[in-house]
RNA sequence: CGGGGCGUAGCGCAGUCCGGUAGCGCACCUGCUUUGGGAGCAGGGGGUCCCCGGUUCGAAUCCGGGCGCCCCGACCA
């Protein structure tokens, strides 16, 4: 019985032109062979997509689901999501906003009042058709996203420039019936915040849409490690209803770019579409100014390409669910004064503020252990064995190992518990300096050509900068030729010292610096 | 939506060409010995072979139809 159909679901239809290019495929290679080669995993100089796909599954971070592009969001995936959400709510309200709760089913007569908007999601919409064992007279969207219920209740609520700014923000679901899936790159249905926000003036509005960009940009590296260019999108990239949008695009490891979140200038589209008006001070009616931003569970897996290696994850301390996993080496006599220290020492670390958990499970193996967790990427690992019993010392492994240092340290007990907290701060900084390192070693200046552009590219450039006419068609020869999008006009603090004097195309003087990069 | 691959135990696979009692490794359970980088030995449990129909004395295997997933492409947070 197909789902769907039993629950009056049925999908948007697409008409496409499609061209068709036969390409020889590898089958699923999946782990196989003998028992080393099946716990081995791909790695990403192998087949990255492979390495991605791998590191999801097995380090427990999500499974797939029986629908397609579905998938479950198993615990460590779900507290890393629940860690940045923490963090992201906390600044949002810091900044004034409040959260509040918006349907998932929108009327279809909502979705298609504004015109771009509706082009823009018409092709990815899943809508309900029957519900109580009938058909509905009219036909509900699961939201893709909120703009549309959100401004028809704000102007419900707004009279005058007094009930202005509303600053509110929602932790939801939203559904786009995505072709192509990924897990947490694209997945049919997603987790995010959509904040949506109502001004009395277009500079209001303005400010406050770049604002947002920051605290993205700032969450993005003070909690992820992953610091992102920032940027505004061209008129064919931006966000379908929007005046302006501004991006936070990261570099991944294979160097592609991640759109990482979004924040839009919305002008007046939806108000005047929505009615939401209000009396101004001098007694004017007049529409408001939206802006709406949101970043989804995608970061889950912009923090997997960004900092995963082939023994697995690698997890940023401020994120990580736990941040010390403590082993005890167990066996023989001194069973029992093991297992009471690993206890005492979790217990300080605790109160020291450490998100900490022991591992003592008894049938497998300490060696067992270590790759497991390593595989989860949790940072930093204490073995506690007969041998520090009676040198009142432990072993400790941090994640990744930092240069020039030995990978197992054995160190006193009351100094490794004394010194976690801020080793712990230090991984998180150099985790962020080498994303840094990485991105700017991966990014192109000064390229003056689309012949030097693709080259770049295909010499495994991440971002190329350029100079740009503003012209789409120049975005359009790039795209054919390059399979690289135009990801951002880049914002003040990233462009280069000299600024360009010619759009890339060779036609035209550039009004503006541009990134470019195959993207996800 | 086009192309390709795959569906057999929880996972990875063999068996399918050439029909004849459903197998292997890992995982799991029990016991003993182990435990500082993926433990060893012994014993054991587990299957609508994706689904529906057909051919046949007999179908995982042959034929027809369907479904699902993954990968690649065009569309997208």
């Amino acid at each position: 019985m197909r789902g769907g159909e039993k629950h009056g679901v049925r999908w948007g239809t697409r008409d496409r032109a499609v061209g068709v290019e036969l390409v020889e495929v590898e089958p699923r290679s999946g782990l196989k062979g003998s028992m080393a080669d099946e716990k081995k995993l791909t790695t990403r100089a192998e087949d990255f997509s492979e390495w991605y796909n791998e590191i999801v599954l097995r380090s427990e971070l999500a499974d797939y689901a029986p629908v397609r592009g579905s998938m479950v969001i198993r615990p460590w995936g779900y507290g890393i999501w629940e860690n940045m959400q923490r963090a992201l709510d906390a600044m949002l309200k810091d900044t004034g906003h409040e959260n509040a709760y918006f349907p998932l089913l929108i009327p279809m007569s909502f979705i298609e009042r504004e015109k771009a908007h509706v082009e823009g999601f018409a092709p990815e919409l899943a809508i309900v058709t029957h519900a109580g064992g009938k058909q509905l007279e009219e036909p509900y969207a699961i939201r893709p996203t909120s703009e549309t219920i959100i401004y028809a209740m704000y102007a419900k609520w707004v009279q005058s420039y007094r009930d202005l700014p509303i600053l509110m923000n929602q932790w939801a679901n939203v559904m786009r019936w995505e072709l192509r899936t990924r897990l947490f790159l694209r997945t049919t249905e997603f987790l995010w915040q959509e904040g949506h926000t109502a001004h009395a003036t277009a500079a209001e509005a303005e400010a406050e849409a770049l604002m947002i960009l920051g605290v993205y940009r700032r969450f993005m590296e003070e909690w992820i490690a992953m610091p992102p260019f920032t940027g505004v999108k061209s008129d064919t990239e931006r966000f379908a209803g929007a005046v302006k949008s501004h991006s936070c695009e990261a570099l991944m490891q294979d160097n592609k770019a991640l759109q990482a979140g979004t924040s839009h200038f919305l002008g007046q589209n939806f108000a005047k579409q929505f009615d939401l008006k209000f009396q101004s001070e001098a007694g004017q009616e007049e529409y408001a100014w939206n802006t709406s931003w949101g970043v989804s569970t995608r970061l889950v897996g912009g923090m997997v390409m960004s900092h995963g290696d082939d023994a697995g994850l690698v997890v940023p301390p401020k994120i990580a669910p736990i941040q010390a996993v403590i082993v005890p080496i167990l066996g023989g006599e001194d069973e029992a004064p093991v297992r009471a220290k690993t206890e005492e020492v979790a217990a300080r670390l605790k109160s020291a503020g450490v998100r900490v958990k022991v591992d003592a499970r008894d049938h497998i193996s300490a060696g067992a252990k270590y790759y497991e967790w390593e595989r989860k990427g949790v940072p930093f690992r204490i073995e506690i064995g007969p041998k520090d019993l009676a040198k009142g010392s432990v072993a400790l492994v941090r994640r990744v190992t930092p240069e020039g240092e030995k990978r197992k340290a054995f160190i006193p007990e009351a100094e490794a518990i004394a010194t976690l907290p801020a080793r712990l701060d230090a991984f998180q900084g150099e985790l962020l300096e080498a994303a840094r390192r990485r991105r700017d070693a991966n990014t192109v200046r000064g390229v003056t050509s689309i012949d030097e552009l693709a080259e770049a590219l295909d010499g495994g450039a991440g971002f190329v900068f350029t100079g740009w006419s503003g012209d789409p068609a120049v975005e359009a020869e790039i795209k054919e030729r390059t399979k690289a999008t135009l990801r951002a006009i880049v914002d003040e603090e990233f462009r280069s010292p000299s600024a360009p004097a010619k759009c890339v195309s060779g036609k035209g003087a550039s009004v503006a610096e541009v990134a470019w990069a195959r993207a996800y």
